[in-house]
DNA sequence: GTCTATACTTGGATAGAC
DNA sequence: GTCTATCCAAGTATAGAC
């Protein structure tokens, strides 16, 4: 799959160890975004990390730009796994909520949305960075948009929030989150808010299976 | 105000243009970090500004990390009073969710959300920054919590939605919502989401009054 | 208090050997 | 494809003249 053409930006045809070295600058740059944050992540100290030499990042991808682009496009892949078996396994909205809590949690232990909020902070004053990372964040709207409409079929706040407006802010919503639990150092308030989402969540399950029956 | 002591790191008795310099120089940190991000505000980019030396950010301040805080402690001041005020002038929950809304509209247009949004991301891997920039956005928790607990006294929704679980996600979602706005380059989600939830406030209101008479 | 000059460090990027 | 060596730009911070 990540041999399929079209992403690498100077080979062409396949090479020898270059797949390996490629594969682990990614997960380097993944890493350092998540440990140092986006300021440190620079070409040498990723490289280091990487076990290999800074100019090869320039040689693999051009720039350390397009490398925390790659990076971003490594976590978003993984993280998309995860989110739609999550969704699929749910039944009612009270499940989601819960599948919800126990995921964020995961990515606070993991640093994934930690590489998200730093790609964005940076993005916002890297001209060429910006439309690259928006188009990155745009299909998680789409994709919390679609599953909030799946479990809010039939419930009656479906017409009290539209499912693209509530996509929306809960995007903006576990964002600030992740921010938040990260630099307090605590994930507390975050979980009880899930925690209270979901019997907020479950009450109108229990409202869909009335007017269902 | 701004000449009480406690706060200077050098100078202990007032001196001729020391204040005027000082000021300057934060009223430049606030507009660098604002429009080229914490990457981007170096000593030289906002002494520049300032029209003065970048040496005298060191006098001054003592680091330019230093100056960066005292930034965020000038943002955080104004934001201060203006969210006072439109908690005060608000009524009902209606009306707090449509001022919100202006302010929210307000600080997009000038920028005062973006330099809390750096900083917090930059503060996430800054050690010496992290327990300052926490310690200076954890009132605006506690502003909300209050907020909230003021306005959702007396109504049905504050079993459902402690204040302070309510507050701790307000905080949140502002956060986010400013940073999707700036990365798209459209605010219409957001305010779209502040239009819904003033409506739902609405309907709280009604409740409350009803229960009331 | 403010400036100039400078020491020191780190980072992006390229050239060229292997 | 990978490494060494190197150039150049930009940053923090300090010393010392004014």
């Amino acid at each position: 799959m990540a041999r399929a053409g079209g992403k690498r930006s100077v080979e062409t045809s396949g090479s020898p160890g270059s797949a390996q070295t490629r594969a682990a600058l990614v997960e380097a740059a993944v890493a350092t975004l998540r440990e140092v944050g986006f300021a440190g992540a620079s070409a040498r100290e990723i490289a280091g990390r990487a076990g290999c030499n800074q100019a090869l990042i320039f040689y693999h991808f051009g720039s350390v730009a397009k490398l925390h682009l790659a990076a971003l496009d490594a976590v978003s892949a993984t993280r998309n796994v995860r989110y739609q078996a999550m969704v699929e396994e749910s039944e009612n909205l009270g499940d989601l909520v819960r599948a919800a809590r126990t995921v964020f949690d995961e990515d606070l232990d993991q640093g994934h949305v930690t590489v998200l909020v730093e790609m964005i902070a940076a993005a916002q004053f890297t001209p060429e960075l910006r439309p690259e990372v928006a188009a990155r964040i745009r299909p998680w709207r789409t994709f919390a948009a679609d599953s909030v409409r799946d479990a809010l079929a039939g419930s009656p706040a479906a017409r009290l929030l539209p499912p693209e407006e509530l996509a929306h802010a809960i995007v903006a919503l576990y964002l600030g989150l992740e921010m938040l639990a990260n630099l307090e150092g605590e994930r507390e308030p975050a979980l009880a808010l899930f925690d209270r989402a979901g019997k907020v969540a479950s009450l109108l399950d229990i409202f869909k299976r009335k007017k269902k029956s």
